[in-house]
DNA sequence: TTGTACGCGTTATCAG
DNA sequence: CTGATAACGCGTACAA
């Protein structure tokens, strides 16, 4: 015998800080006179194990409270059966967006599924970035989901130069290497709802773009670009906004001084959709009838801003969930290509266009 | 002669094979040419190496990106340095509430001046609360946040039962062993608010509660009911919402209709507040002239309601921080007592009341 | 079906 | 200062 297998505890006179009790499965395999092999067994669900013993270190399983040790299982297996959602540089803003509750529960709700359990992971500044990706490699988890944002984001390249299994939801910018990643068609959506506002009669259809350093900003100013060009008309009535509500207002601002005329505005999402509605009407312009707005995500604010507003539908939860599948069939090794999944756009029409 | 420790050794059966992209500290030992005690010694940055050892060992890690295994690390020390912040059955509307933004932001903050990572836990339905329990015994973190809300959640119990050292935010309810906590006192900000409307001459002043299984609910009706009875005042006329726009709303009504003279309302936070302010404006009443309001949490929403509501601040972000202090306090073993640290309430007026 | 004996990668201990 | 070597707790070929 090397070493007793009960350790006698301590009795401290301090009862403020209960120390830990480490019951392992050697205690475990005593307590049910086995040997640790058959406790393991047991514990894994092998069938290999007559029904005496299961029940046996069932028993004493319950009786000692044994929770198998994290560390020493993942060790022994070479995984954690963990996976990470990451998100890089949250503000305050970008925390009580929907976007976040929507991603949260849809990848939650497809990892409840299988035997993974979700870890949240927020980076702050580029110092927390780069916590974040150590915790990452040193395998703390079995792979990641990434809401990929920005572009100067240097975590996108670390992990992906890393071998940890991961996929992106939001085109990643900046890397140069194929990633699985999970979209929807932004360029498309854009150019749907521009292509809507031209339909109905609008003469000069301006847009309120997103920022330049995310793939969302990017693609749906392309795609508002790809309907002005078809449709034969300039595309220079652009504004810049940072998705945040006050950037809309400020935006409208700047478009209706510089472009009088205007009697349409596709704007890259409904916050910033929100903002314009209020500096469009605070300029005496009515909407939809002097100006038409076309907003993007399809959040819940758009159905109570006055007049409610026509947009285009962000599926952001249905794609945290895909995200996550994906994520599981790259873990599983079931997942062949690393062709992007992209969600179909759809307008959805209220009344301000 | 267990084994060698450099695998370039001709001899003997070596099976094991470098897993894929993981390299070990025995590689980063071999190709500086020291042991792994020197190895680890130098990634530990203690003192008793020599420099050039130490730079050996520096230039081999970068070479090789070594990065050292969670697992194996974790198993060695006991411990992980990693701390949880759990958030028990949130539902979107949760998710979205500014409230975790603030605790979310004010934990992390005060965790990243540490060398604790934060992970974020979030259980769904019951099932969901069995696996976060699970993966918090098995030792994955060194201790937890929890920000604790509803009674019926045995997750409260069960985590203290494991003494696996947390702190809650929020009074927890249902557990019968003290516990740390961090809590604004609740109680008297609202006696506070309610006094207020007293003092500014309300004849009839009512209340608005929130859900009987939280304790911020408990506490904020209890409060009112201080000030209603110091003050020799019936405190019969309650309402209960769900602490939602809409909850609030429909409360409101119950309240307007059977009890038609209340010319005040303590309302319990600033979302039932809102939809309370719209019901009653509905109902053709003025505020504050007709009916002066109250609400609680100081959201950023409540600046922007019309008119400006009058609360009470809930400093959510310091109170996180706070509880963050605690826990790493609890770690360190220099935490003495388990008092609750309780935020002092402010009342801010704005145009309500 | 059960037990034995490693191996997982790192840190801590204790001689040199 | 450095290097063997024993933990750390669990999974699992390999025997029995």
């Amino acid at each position: 015998m090397t070493r007793a297998d009960t350790p006698a505890s301590p009795q401290g006179p301090t009862k403020v800080l209960p120390r830990r009790g480490k019951v392992t499965i050697r205690q475990v395999a005593a307590a049910a006179g086995v040997s640790r092999a058959t406790a393991s067994r047991v514990i894994s669900g092998s069938p290999l194990v007559s029904e005496q013993s299961r029940h046996a270190v069932e028993k004493a399983i319950a009786e000692l409270e044994f929770v198998p040790s994290a560390a020493a299982r993942n060790l022994a297996l070479g995984r954690s059966s963990t996976v990470a959602l990451v998100l890089p540089e949250p503000d305050s803003r970008v925390l009580s967006d929907p976007f976040f509750a929507g991603t949260i529960l849809g990848l939650s709700g497809r990892l409840d599924m299988s035997d993974m359990q979700m870890v949240l992971l927020i980076a702050r500044s580029g110092q927390g970035t780069q916590r974040i990706v150590r915790f990452l490699e040193a395998g703390h988890v079995d792979g990641a989901v990434i809401a990929s944002h920005h572009r100067d984001d240097s975590l996108n390249r670390r992990v992906l130069h890393s071998a940890l299994p991961c996929v992106f939801i939001g085109r990643p910018l900046g890397v140069d290497v194929p990633a699985h990643y999970v979209d929807m068609d932004n360029r498309q959506g854009a150019r749907q709802a521009t292509e809507h506002l031209i339909g109905i009669g609008s003469q000069r259809v301006a847009t309120i773009a997103g920022p330049s350093d995310m793939s969302s900003g990017l693609d749906r100013l392309e795609g508002w670009r790809d309907a002005m060009r078809a449709a034969g008309r300039p595309d220079d009535a652009v504004a810049y906004g940072n998705y945040t509500l006050e950037g809309g207002r400020q935006a409208a601002r700047e478009l209706l001084a510089a472009h009088p005329d205007l009697d349409a505005v596709f704007v890259a999402s409904d916050m910033m959709a929100t903002g314009a509605l209020a500096e469009i009407g605070n300029q005496g312009r009515r909407v939809p009838d002097d100006v038409a707005v076309i907003g993007f995500d399809n959040f819940e604010l758009s159905q109570s801003t006055v007049p409610p507003l026509s947009t285009v539908d962000h599926p952001v939860s249905q794609m945290a969930a895909k995200a996550g599948e994906m994520l599981l069939d790259v873990l599983a090794g079931t997942q062949p290509s690393v062709d992007p999944v992209l969600f179909a756009p759809r307008l959805v029409l209220r009344t301000t266009a």
